[in-house]
DNA sequence: TTGTAAGCGTTATCAC
DNA sequence: GTGATAACGCTTACAA
């Protein structure tokens, strides 16, 4: 099975290479009559157009890379993939995948993606790249665009779930309900060269304005085995106990919502949990949480790629998109100093 | 800022071409010292290679699609494409992402894959291709893995967790506790082309051969607003309310779970329940279920594709690879005929 | 060890 | 409307 090219297909219909290929891609300048025999003859060669060929003529690969920073699996890098690739898809392009999984792998991607000019454009997600690696970032000289990386200059475009305003939304709706002591269950990083951690310095800035208690910052990874027993056992062993939890994600707050049942604890009678993502089993477990619409952040970061691949620039150079606050029952209203056992 | 070419590393450090190719790719017959100096300029300049051009040449993209039934974002799917991530890249192979979305999306995509001659291997997960679908993968003249894909004969090599052993088990598991009232929740699908349904089939094989009662099929889709809430509501007004409920994912247990608690059961007091993947969230939250490696079996798939390509038959054609059980707090002994309200 | 030149399969620029 | 033919940037026999 000996491949078949575009000259086969002009020899046996009889027409020159340039005719199959205007005939084929749909444009203009060639009849309708010869159009059709071309297709045909195509179609009866099982030709199929080399890629490689057509992009080494054109310039262009017809290809976006997402990187992502720690995996592929997860709630938001799915959603992220799946908006993505929504609209990448109806305008002919193709998804590639990046990962710097741990910081080896971050070294290795980052040194390997020049040499490797493979894409159009590239969307980074979730982590913020050192001035080092925005300078690689910019000698691809492929337009850039970041998701949820905070500080990173080197993007022509950036789009980012207000991580502030939704955190201080967390905090406000639960003081509201009359809680004054809270901790924060945030996420265990090997080492913060990841980026800000700014629902972190959003809570302890509530914690600040609003006049509440932090009872203390707890870190885990849902993860790892035992992490986020440890972490609530530890909240529970502190001098004051909070009757609130903002966590830094639905995987954390799912985890830890598990364990506080664990150590007898109702929710939201005994304590709140509050989330961030607005994941799907967030949703269908009840779990109150902030969302952020990450499909359709995928939809306008692959969007914004596309614009600035026309030329175009983008709509809004950074776009900051609010959390919406989705209630579930993991929150109520702040036990009185005698309903919660712990507290005194 | 244009192009900058092989040639012009050639010419800046007064060599051939062939000489900066072999130089750049780390091949013999190279002195070290034309080496160095090429690598020297060759970074002096910024040159990137073109992949498209070396893809031309070679007659390889390495590069390798994954089609994904569905929805890229969940588990599973996040899961392999870590797992495939894994070894790939090890390799120096990229991932690329197609999905098949709909049924509109899945006929586009089998239409395009031909004319979009992009990779070297493809992976094929979640369901099974039509006689007409196999036609044209094998059209592809690229080597297939399928993963979790019943009935495909059209793949080179076929991996997959083995849902009626699984199934099985968790069956026996709940008889064991004393449970013969059970019924099933099923994923809610558009139309029954997407494949077999092992686990269920495997469910109905069971209640037969363990002479269980069967109180129903019950289907719903958990990303549907109140889709589960119905089908857990059917369930409890059925005739013989079930004291066991198996799952066909955890992503359809979990939302059972807390729809089951918002009705006033508890698990596993009142009713157990059991689930199937084994994911993240499900162990978090102490979900019993029967766990599939899902990184590993992309780490074999990927392997697999890997062996197929270098022309070595795969280790083994056709894998299929137990589930494991995983014991939670959501199952437990069958309550006895007065602890449960519902049933007399 | 290194250079020359012929592909690889398209697309694009001219002519006709 | 259609046909030669020259890019596109790399790899790789074949020579030197």
């Amino acid at each position: 099975m000996t491949k078949v090219t575009i000259k086969d297909v002009a020899r046996e219909s009889g027409v020159s290479t340039y005719t199959v290929s205007r005939a084929l891609r749909g444009l203009d300048h060639v009849s309708e009559a010869t159009r059709a025999h071309v297709i045909a003859t195509a179609h009866k060669l099982n030709y199929t157009i080399s890629r490689s060929a057509s992009d080494l003529a054109t310039g262009s690969t017809h290809r976006i890379a997402v990187l992502m920073r720690e995996k592929i699996s997860g709630w938001f890098a799915g959603e992220l993939l799946d908006g993505l690739y929504d609209v990448l898809e109806a305008e002919g392009y193709n998804l590639l995948i990046y990962r710097a999984g741990d910081l080896q792998e971050r070294s290795s991607v980052f040194s390997t993606l020049p040499s490797d000019h493979n894409a159009d454009a590239l969307i980074v997600t979730g982590f913020s790249p050192s001035q080092h690696e925005q300078e690689m970032l910019k000698r691809l000289g492929i337009p850039i665009v970041a998701v949820n990386s905070s500080d990173i200059d080197s993007a022509d475009c950036s789009l980012a779930i207000d991580d502030i305003q939704g955190e201080t939304m967390a905090i406000r709706y639960l003081a509201s309900l009359g809680h004054r002591r809270f901790c924060y269950l945030g996420r265990l990083d090997p080492l913060p060269t990841w980026g800000r951690e700014l629902r972190l310095e959003a809570y302890q800035q509530a914690m600040k304005e609003l006049n509440l208690h932090d009872c203390g910052i707890f870190q885990a990874d849902p993860n790892l085995q035992g992490s986020v027993a440890t972490a609530i056992a530890s909240m529970l062993a502190s001098p004051v106990v909070p009757t609130a939890i903002c966590a830094w994600a639905d995987s954390h707050a799912l985890a830890a919502l598990s364990e506080l049942r664990r150590n007898g604890l109702r929710l939201p009678d005994n304590i709140s949990l509050i989330g961030f993502d607005g994941s799907t089993v967030a949703r269908n477990l009840g779990l109150t949480t902030m969302s952020q619409p990450a499909r359709d952040m995928g939809r306008k970061a692959a969007r914004a790629a596309l614009d600035l691949l026309n030329g175009e620039p983008p709509t809004e150079r950074k776009l900051v998109i609010p959390a919406q606050l989705t209630p579930g029952t993991t929150t109520g209203p702040a036990p009185t100093s005698k309903s919660i056992s712990y507290a005194n």
